[in-house]
DNA sequence: CAACCTGCTGAATACGTTTGCAGATCGGGC
DNA sequence: GCCCGATCTGCAAACGTATTCAGCAGGTTG
């Protein structure tokens, strides 16, 4: 009983061929007779034989795998993995394997020089990029990885790089915003961090304001409060907002768990959801439909994004071009907007 | 400007040395003379090289990569990603990113023949094996990977082998019902599988048992309602206890995700929590946190989880024997329980 | 002074695959 | 009968690394 892994060499002895034409019948070159294939095939099965990826790799200068890079929210606990980008990454990895392409999975700190990673792309033939926000300054990455000539795709705004593949977060801002309206509301505070960090937030509040201006709303800057992207500090700024005294009758959180947040904060106030304030979120977070009242949100189709990351991204390493791609967003209506 | 990416050649060239220096260098070789590895490591740095991983393995026949095989609840949505797995995934990457292992992750179908992907392991030095449940029969899986020669450790029952790490269920379970019994329940009931597919739930479901028995209170099999590891389920199991008429004061439900369903339909009765009733979980997903009343839980440790996988793992690869691991859990105390 | 050790380095080889090239076989056209 | 193309197969050369073995210098010992 041989210990040791079979070889192609294995192959070829017992099936009477040489090694070369093993590997050609494995790869279903067309240079091999049918049968010839089908008993070395057979052969292969029995011998319970696999290809060993690290020399096949080394003689194709390829490695058939993807890694994946996720940043983490620096704000969030980091045992609090976002549940949004996990059910990317699920998607991406189905896809992947669809493909035949292996993933590797690396969850960087933000605040880590992630370039030192670019290590992972000696093992992979290329990157996907998941995160929020701008990673710190990722247009100036991005640009180290374009010279290193690294094969990449990246979550996010599809307007600033071809290798995106984002949400259309205008439009999901301005589809909650205009729910909120068509529910009855008028004075809708917006939720969410406005500046240059997060432009999915940005974008989102753009939406808003372009939904109340359509609907004939000057939009108030005293019902833009500025919120990290936790729960603690969505309901801070509920908060703020409710002493401020400025009066409101809408909440559009720029994420779920900041809408979490706001929910709490209106209930520990006494403000019946939905009947004095409709809520609304985004992302779509599995928890959404555990709260109380239900939350209702704009989802992100996850796994279209991910297929889409993945589709692009072999594409590029094909040495094809790629367009960036927009996800539409959807709304998901439940309890906390009322009607 | 040369296009390719340098090989340890190149180093020993500019270097003036050997190319078997070179990687001796790189290796940390006590053969090389001190002054010589810096020089070496120096124009290795500039040159921004790095070892390619397929030749190195192909001459170690190591990969040093971790594969994790993530099999999901068939009875939960394919999209919604169990928390808690990727709390510990995430606890894994990291580890082994440490250690200075890759991580390759599978998002595995129950009901595909995971026997299939044992071709993971010829990319993998070892697997990791995560998901609820017996994995439909993991015992003959688990001896078709030991008679393969694999190595593996799995997140599960470390009574049943010693490749596994996981969480002491029946003390959990004990913890939950034992606070229910100190906020002063005696009717408690246990929301969750009791057969033979999920021994974790079992387990807890004995340490129920155990509490109430301590506590001179005979468990009561009008008590003790089955439901699946899912919302829906959870919510269905409490409709029905509360028709039964059966009186209660109190719920263990096995998973989070039951309780929170416990709580929405509680609530849809308009019965009180905690002042009527009583609910605890398990898990502490972070929603335990979101939901109102916040829910009190057994939370287990899943960076500490991670971690035990991972060493547990790379000892195995390099031949050491291991004990499984048990992870002792943790009362989290939230409003769910009152006091 | 020979023999020997110590501390370092280089030449050469093997790991298992893919693939360019050359050769073999065979049927058919002239 | 000869050549030619079509089909298949084998030989051999990489791919970049880790490691064995031998060798060399310089110092120490007998």
């Amino acid at each position: 009983m041989k210990s040791d892994r079979p070889t192609s060499r294995d192959i070829a002895e017992a099936a009477g061929v040489s090694q070369a034409t093993v590997s050609r019948a494995l790869r279903d070159s067309p240079l091999v007779r049918p049968e010839t294939r089908e008993r070395i095939l057979d052969i292969a099965r029995k011998l319970n034989y696999r290809v060993d990826r690290s020399a096949a790799g080394l003689r194709t200068r390829q490695s058939r795998t993807l890694a994946v890079l996720l940043f983490e929210d620096t704000t969030a606990d980091a045992s609090h993995v976002n549940p949004f980008f996990m059910r990317l990454l699920s998607s991406i990895t189905r896809q992947a394997s669809r493909l035949e392409y292996d993933t590797l999975v690396s969850f960087q700190q933000l605040s880590r020089d992630w370039v030192a990673r670019y290590e992972i792309s000696n093992r992979a033939d290329g990157l996907i990029l998941l995160g929020y926000g701008d990673y710190r300054g990722y247009a100036e990455r991005l640009a180290a990885l374009d010279e290193a000539g690294a094969h990449y795709v990246i979550w996010g705004p599809t307007d600033q790089t071809s290798h995106a593949v984002g949400c259309d977060n205008r439009e999901g801002g301005w589809m909650a915003t205009s729910h909120l309206i068509d529910v009855g509301r008028q004075r809708i505070a917006f939720l969410g961090i406005s500046s240059e960090q997060y432009p999915e937030f940005r974008a989102r509040y753009h939406g808003y304001c372009a939904a109340l201006e359509h609907a004939g709303i000057e939009p108030d800057p005293a019902l833009r409060i500025d919120a990290d992207n936790v729960v603690e500090s969505g309901q801070a700024a509920t908060q703020i907002l409710l002493r401020s005294g400025v009066e409101f009758d809408g909440i559009f959180a720029a994420s779920d768990l900041m809408a979490f947040g706001a929910l709490r904060a209106l209930r520990t106030a006494r403000v019946p959801v939905p009947d004095k304030v409709s809520v609304i979120g985004f992302d779509d977070l599995p928890a959404a439909d555990y709260v109380h009242p239900s939350l209702t949100t704009v989802r992100q189709d996850t796994r279209l994004a991910g297929e889409r990351l993945v589709r692009n991204l072999i594409r590029l390493i094909e040495g094809e071009n790629v367009a960036a791609h927009v996800i539409v967003p959807e709304l998901v209506i439940r309890e906390s907007c009322g009607d």
